[in-house]
RNA sequence: GGAGGGAUGGCCGAGCGGUUGAUGGCGGUAGUCUUGAAAACUACUAUGCGCGUAAGCGUAUCGGAGGUUCGAAUCCUCCUCCCUCCGCCA
């Protein structure tokens, strides 16, 4: 959520940074209008309201005098009317409002590049060797089904499409990597883990910033209003709703491991081989809650933490900024980082890695008093995949497999998978 | 699922229709005393919003949403969460 007093204070610079973003400016200045009704409207209702009381205050001493308050009564039964039906209309202000502002993106931090999408993003650095092959490199789909590890059909069967069973070395292969990547985070990065429910609420999802605006991209259990996560950052980052952190404990850093759900809705047809979008995945989530003055440094260190697992796995990639237009709704500043991927001579998304300012925190209420005496401060979220897990398989399988079809198990790897150095099927 | 009990400020805990933003305690901050510290004592110590350059003024907030009333932390209704007992269950 974007801070009321600068939508107030200077509109022409969050209608500029909506502009660079590909938001509708013209919201700001709906927004100023129904603001001013409400502060006209609000205005008159406390001068009502401070009529009332002090005529409230009176009629008790009154009473207690034993003397008659019938006229003050009766004066103040219809102030009470009048000031019911204000109060009315400034709630459907007030509602207005609300969805207007929950509706607006964060603005782009100054740092990032404008750009309209995806081809104006820029490759901040590489790291790593691609693969040289001597045969065609595989998909990562057809090597997995070739090995008996990756079961596409009978996921079909039992669930819908976009969905996967993992077999044999397959599932081993998930979870050690899974179980790789936390020990990473928590012994030499200093991240703490949690391990938290699936299921959430509204608020938890609103704090976040997924809704109201992106629903539909969600799992719902309409018995119960709960809906599945489609990340972790959502129950990590909720971890501190309405709470006032203390200053000493920032940066607070989390790291969970949770299978993530998205309906995926309005991907038709995009990515249907494989495991690269998915209706249930596995993501280990890296989370910081900071002061407001270190969160650029935060970033670029969660950034490195992030990739640190792609460099242990000895996987190709590279660290792209996104551009104003390819931003995320809530964040001010993404670096993704993307794999390579052999079979299609292509790099892909497997981590994104962003600043969230105070945007999460303003929603969500989580602040922090920088000192004793200080009012609390919203503090900064940060947030990034440290990995993706299921890409990270695919990306494994891609970049390891040998002419013969087997897959060689990167180093960092063997200790989870019993010592074992290269997998063939069986 | 059934029967009961509860939710109040950073924490504990009073209040149960009329200066109650809310007694008291703990914690915290500052000061007095002390060579220093502890102890003791004194003062201060919630947040949102609006108006105002500011001092400040107003308003709202006692789990949430409604209602009754001139006036609600206190009464009524619904909801959520927590605790105890029974049932069920990994």
């Amino acid at each position: 959520m974007l801070d009321p007093k600068l939508l107030r204070g200077d509109p022409e610079k969050v209608k500029a940074g909506l502009k660079n973003r590909r938001g509708d400016p013209s919201l700001v200045d709906e927004f100023t209008a129904i603001d001013e009704k409400w502060r006209k409207l609000t205005a008159g209702i406390e001068e009502k309201k401070a009529r009332r009381n002090a005529a409230s205050e009176k009629i008790g001493e009154l009473k207690r005098k034993k003397e008659d308050a019938s006229a003050l009564l009766a004066e103040m039964k219809t102030l009470s009317d009048e000031i019911k039906e204000l109060e009315t209309k400034q709630q459907a202000l007030e509602s207005d409002l609300n969805n207007l502002v929950l509706g607006l993106p964060n603005l782009p931090d100054g740092s990032v590049p404008v750009g309209e999408g995806s081809a104006e993003n820029i490759e901040v650095r590489s790291w790593g060797e691609k693969p040289a092959f001597s045969f065609k490199p595989l998909p990562h789909d057809e090597l997995g089904q070739r090995l008996g590890i990756l079961d596409f059909a009978r996921a079909a069967k039992i669930a819908r499409s976009r969905f996967v069973v993992y077999r044999g070395f397959g599932a081993a292969l998930e979870r050690a990597l899974i179980s790789f990547m936390l020990d990473l985070h928590t012994k030499e990065h200093g991240y703490i883990e949690v391990l938290t429910p699936l299921l959430v609420n509204a608020d938890s999802l609103r704090g976040t910033g997924q809704l109201p605006k992106f629903a539909e991209d969600l799992f719902r259990c309409q018995d119960d209003d709960l809906y599945l996560i489609p990340t972790a950052e959502v129950p990590v980052t909720n971890l501190h709703r309405d709470e006032i952190l203390e200053p000493e404990k920032l940066p607070l850093k989390y790291v969970a491991y949770t299978p993530c759900f998205r309906r995926e809705a309005g991907s038709y047809g995009k990515d249907v081989k494989g495991i690269i979008r998915q209706h249930q995945f596995n993501k280990v989530e890296l989370v910081k809650f900071t002061a407001p003055e270190n969160s650029p440094a935060e970033h670029e260190q969660l950034t490195a933490d992030a990739e640190k697992v792609l460099q242990k796995l000895g996987l190709p990639y590279r660290v792209v900024q996104l551009c104003t237009g390819d931003l995320g709704f809530a964040s001010a500043k993404t670096y993704d980082l993307e794999v390579w991927f052999p079979s299609e001579g292509a790099y892909r998304e497997i981590s994104s890695c962003s600043n969230f300012g105070s945007f999460q925190a303003r929603r969500a209420g989580i602040r922090y008093r920088p000192r004793k005496e200080t009012k609390p401060e919203f503090v900064h979220t940060l947030n990034g995949s440290g990995l993706a897990v299921g890409r990270t398989f695919a990306a494994i399988l891609e970049n390891y497999q040998q002419e013969d079809g087997s897959i060689v198990i990167p180093e960092a790897l063997q200790p989870y998978l019993g010592g074992l150095r290269k997998f063939s099927a069986i």
